[in-house]
DNA sequence: ACGCTTTGGC
DNA sequence: GCCAAAGCGT
């Protein structure tokens, strides 16, 4: 069986909020090496998302022998929302699952809320993604990409992203006029996660669609900060740690004729 | 050319956030002398704004030759919700400008945005406006007067403003029941902001569209006090004052068989 | 376009 | 923890 407690809720909570606009349903795949991952593509096919909550997420971790939980996330979604930030929180699956067992504890009151979500059979190719040389590397405090993609959007459905050696340049070219951002990095010692990073191999210049973007940014909630790997004419890495594992979003840039 | 450079980028964000729900398109008019001044009214006709932005409302301000830049207030209210409310603002225009620069600058991190906002021709005539003597002049807090303007609209699509020597009364009656809120006179010295002061010539007894005074009230955050001046039979000023300028609403009163 | 809900700042 | 502003949904 599997049974996996996280110390609080709010961890699983996040990551489904995160992408459950993505995704509608996707496989959950357990194992005890590994802890849970999951792969899926949205619904548009374009944005890859890729999760991996290792063991070290959860206070207590069990997984007997491997699992694939077929969720609907809007589903789960609902359910989690009924939790309350810092409950424990307890996922629970027989060896051969029919459905998910989600378990809410309080920490001081004497209050346990159990649901039963039914599983689904869910068709998923898992695609091995190469951990690829990039051109460059960026890492910066997540709210502050998550505020550039969303104003950007208003401006236009397109975002680019230029990084020389040392700046990032976000510019947006719309109907009503243009617009553009440009970060320096430096190095904030008393509040690192507010530090701007980049390590540049070659500089890039790639253009990606802002509906997505903004779809990544609902995970600022994740991380402090997010890591942004690109490569020229390849999809782009948008990484936010968690405590231990990732949620990773792979988007593949617009090309020249699609802009 | 043209270039206000704006300590508080909040200042033209409130400004902007003050009338674009009332006037879509609107020409701004930048001179040396007078500051930058708009003149507008709204798309129904019957709610006429003049802005006043001197000089001392800007760090630095300079304009070499007058300017007549046609703004889509909407346009320009999504730039500025980009910037921060403590970014250096400035707004540049050539001296035949087809377009508008707006630039934030962050006071500590190494963070430009820049964005291009073009201008359009905007039809619109200027109305001289005489200062004429009024009946009377109510200072108020503006917060208490968004308020109850707010809490009036519920009860009715009318609001009275009833002043006497000693008091300022507001009324509305309305299907589910009448209410009405009577102000006196008072000095706080502690607070003058919350002091209440009315001077009066000659009582008056007006009736104005409860719409257009949630309009107004959306300047609410541009001053701590709000200045109406009441004549019988003429247009109401309601004025918000800005460090250096001001921002005025001329509405008409309803008279008695359209009430 | 308005109201409600969520998120960020004080 | 409370209040205000921004974003989302109807």
């Amino acid at each position: 069986m599997l049974e996996g407690k996280f110390e609080q809720a709010s961890l699983l909570k996040k990551v489904i909020e995160s992408i459950k606009d993505s995704v509608k349903l996707c496989n959950f795949n357990c194992s005890a090496e590994q802890g849970i991952t999951v792969q899926a593509i949205d619904d548009s096919r374009v944005l890859l998302i890729a999760l991996k909550m290792d063991a070290g997420c959860f206070q207590e971790y069990r997984c007997d022998r491997d699992l694939v939980l077929g969720l609907d996330l809007e589903s789960l979604g609902k359910i989690l929302r009924q939790g309350n930030n810092d409950d424990y929180l307890t996922v629970i699956a027989e060896d051969t699952p029919d459905k998910l067992l989600v378990v809410f504890e309080d920490k001081k009151k004497d209050r346990i809320s159990e649901f039963e979500l039914k599983l689904m059979d869910i068709d998923s190719d898992v695609l091995s993604i190469d951990d690829m040389d990039n051109d460059c590397s960026i890492t910066l405090p997540s709210a502050e990409f998550a505020k550039i993609a969303r104003d950007m959007k208003t401006l236009s459905e397109s975002l680019q992203i230029l990084v020389t050696k040392d700046s990032v340049k976000f510019a947006a070219e719309g109907t009503i006029g243009n617009g553009s951002v440009i970060l320096k990095p430096h190095t904030d010692m008393d509040e690192p996660d507010e530090s701007i990073r980049i390590d540049l191999n070659q500089p890039v210049n790639l253009t990606f669609g802002a509906k997505y973007l903004n779809d990544i940014v609902k995970a600022t909630a994740l991380s402090p900060t997010v890591t942004i790997k690109l490569t020229d004419k390849a999809p782009a890495l948008f990484e936010y740690r968690l405590p231990s594992g990732y949620l990773r979003y792979y988007l593949a840039p617009k090309f020249e004729d699609e802009e």
